[in-house]
DNA sequence: CGTTTGCTTGACAGCATTCAACGTTGGTGG
DNA sequence: CCACCAACGTTGAATGCTGTCAAGCAAACG
């Protein structure tokens, strides 16, 4: 695959263009993504902006200021590095994660166009997890001070943020059920239904992806091991429920996948 | 223990008056708690009031509404009830919990005084999880759409506000790495570690504590099941590092605790 | 085309769970 | 006041899920 071609179609792209109907977009993200104003980007109603007009837009293109490129396995911050900014991903596939003083690392999220990152930084001014590009990435970077600002103008845009803050904690609030008390299979299955409903979200197929992770990033962010994750494909596919070619996956039974993350009622 | 003295001792109570230096604290709080105002309140440097000061504070006062009692085992506010107030805890101490839709239930914290619940609430307006009281509690309420108004105009709240929600996603990363990657004694000291030092940070002693929830809450919480944290807490017995009688913990070797906590590095 | 990285699979071990019994505590009513 | 009950906690034995170790294979990269 060329790499503007990697780039162009973002997280997601049809191995096979003629296969699944994951294209049902426009695709204007061949466009130079540098010049996109928030008032034009097809991201908008999944971003910061969600809500946000006229006005209100305008001065939010105004604060958004670098837009950034983040190659592959190179990390947007760090743990520890000072925070400035927040960053919306545009458009590629980020994650972020934590590491114990030991050096344990857990994932503790997967990010893609549309998502903020960088929101742990708040706290102390200073990031506490890292992000890092599972491939070629574009942000907006946000000045935290000036959108702080923006906030106390706009009464739409200052509710939105607060909302977004409050959907993590939501999400993480998910994440520790999922490892605290499902087993590997519902974890697996949760996992991709979660990663296809946001997927879906954004235009993109519902029953086929590709992984942008590896099978280890895809187990530390689910509490277990690489071989446990790649058995668990095995055993999904062997029941029927998915087709897994590597980081291929097409999910061939997704009532299966949804009955197992709720499947304690037998 | 005659119920007022439960109620006026907050959370914890050394169980022998004589024995630990946990009551190097001012006994205000047997004062009408219903009526004292932020700015004299105890709990001001760890609650939302931070760093704020003069008018801010006044405002705060007077925008913090109805103070509520929560009975143990009552509910603060349940998983999908309108969400209208945060609440910061006066007195007491309370669970966080979200269930699956099969039932399965997981704690995902426990909160003392000082620190602030509902926050999940702000996402889509509706509670995302259950705040049960574990004893007879008081709680102040925050009118949320009036903590943004006042939020627009003092930028000081404004960034104390944001920083609380910011901390809880911080929060969420470590027991997402605990519940991902850590063992069960490594996961019981860390809940150790973490609970005494909240409690310190409060005035109790660091090195007893009376546990407020069961072992099955504990459990649920660290992804464990009860069993396994009564083996545990009996194995930290045996070992030397705790003194356990049911729910009174009294800790012998903090350090040991630290070094099982990063204890990969033998 | 060779090397590296990632993925799959098998055999075995170990930690936590499950199931079960018993002990303890605190509250209630006789 | 004591007996009883219910909820909570402790402990043992056996099972099982997931981890560990190891080998082989496939894909990606230079």
């Amino acid at each position: 695959m060329p790499p503007e071609q990697a780039e162009a179609t973002s997280s997601q792209a049809s191995p096979d263009p003629s296969a699944a109907g994951c294209a049902n977009r426009p695709q204007a993200m061949k466009l130079d993504a540098f010049k996109v104003a928030c008032s034009s980007c097809n991201l908008r109603e999944l971003c910061l902006p969600v809500g946000l007009s006229g006005p209100q837009l305008d001065q939010l293109d105004a604060l958004i200021g670098t837009r950034r490129r983040v190659k592959r396995g190179e990390a947007l911050f760090r743990s520890g590095e000072p925070f400035r900014s927040l960053y919306a991903v545009r458009t590629g596939f980020f994650k972020t994660c934590v590491s114990s003083d030991d050096g344990r690392e857990q994932v503790t999220g997967f990010q893609m166009a549309g998502e903020l990152l960088g929101l742990d930084g708040i706290s102390t001014d200073n990031h506490a997890c890292d992000a890092i590009a599972l491939e070629d990435a574009q942000v907006c970077a946000i000045p935290y001070a000036k959108l702080e600002e923006l906030s106390r103008e706009f009464t739409d845009l200052q509710h939105q943020f607060h909302k977004i803050m409050s959907r993590e904690i939501v999400r993480d609030q998910g994440v520790m059920l999922l490892l605290g008390s499902m087993r590997a299979e519902e974890r697996l299955a949760a996992f991709l239904l979660n990663l296809t409903q946001r997927l879906h979200a954004r235009g993109f197929s519902a029953s086929a992806l590709i992984l942008r992770m590896t099978r280890e990033e895809i187990g530390s962010y689910l509490g277990l091991k690489l071989e446990t994750v790649s058995r668990t494909f095995s055993r999904f596919q062997d029941e029927g429920l998915l087709e897994v070619k590597q980081r291929d996956i097409r999910i061939l039974d997704s009532e299966g996948l949804r009955t197992l993350v709720n499947g304690a009622r037998c």
